[in-house]
DNA sequence: ATACTGATGGCCT
DNA sequence: GGCCATCAGTATA
């Protein structure tokens, strides 16, 4: 499989958010194999973005975001969910893209089986729910993407020709910008 | 269809 | 102690 190289990854935030549209996420574990394409992301950049969790430098929590791009960063929220991030830019610039919704493309029975049964319809279209479906957690953070053999992405050659630019989901602050992409 | 709210715990000031 | 890059359920229309 074509899978995404280091030089994909340590590019300028915005370019590599736009282009993971229509790469494929794919999840190696005992449990099975998980493949998802991926439909909705939002850019997170450095220290000029109020809602990045960089904005106030490096902390222990958002370590990953400061590594080389082409890393896992996958940070625990409300209590109870992980969102996925994929890091980008060269080591010591912060700057990740999260993978807010994917298409189930295999390993859809596990999927369901991860969310307790919901239908296909709502079964990765969040940030928590695509983690929960692909079994990622606190295990997989700070991974590189690029040499794990558990965790990758993979351009299958999909081309996404629209897509829609609209301010991210969530954040009370850098709500001006227009960085979630939606395929 | 949209709006609100409780759950739940780690992180950071 | 306050604040979340969320989700599912309930309420209201």
């Amino acid at each position: 499989m074509p899978r995404l190289s280091r030089h994909f990854f340590v590019r300028p935030t915005l370019t590599v958010t736009r282009e993971l549209l229509g790469k494929y996420l794919v999840h190696q574990t005992r449990q099975g194999l998980f493949v998802g394409e991926i439909n909705e992301v939002e850019a997170y950049a450095n220290v000029d973005d109020p809602a990045s969790h960089a904005f106030r430098g490096r902390t222990l929590r958002n370590t990953p975001m400061f590594l080389e791009g082409g890393h896992a960063y996958i940070y625990f929220t409300y209590g109870m969910h992980y969102c996925l991030n994929i890091v980008t830019e060269q080591a010591d610039t912060a700057g990740a893209v999260l993978i807010r919704s994917v298409i189930p493309i295999e390993g859809i029975k596990m999927m369901q089986k991860n969310r307790g049964g919901k239908p296909l319809k709502i079964l990765t279209n969040g940030p928590g729910k695509v983690c929960q479906a692909f079994g990622l957690t606190k295990q997989q953070n700070g991974l590189d993407l690029v040499t794990s053999t558990e965790l990758w992405l993979e351009d299958r050659g999909k081309k996404i020709s629209r897509f829609q630019k609209t301010p991210r989901i969530g954040i009370r602050n850098g709500t001006n910008k227009l960085w979630r992409f939606v395929s």
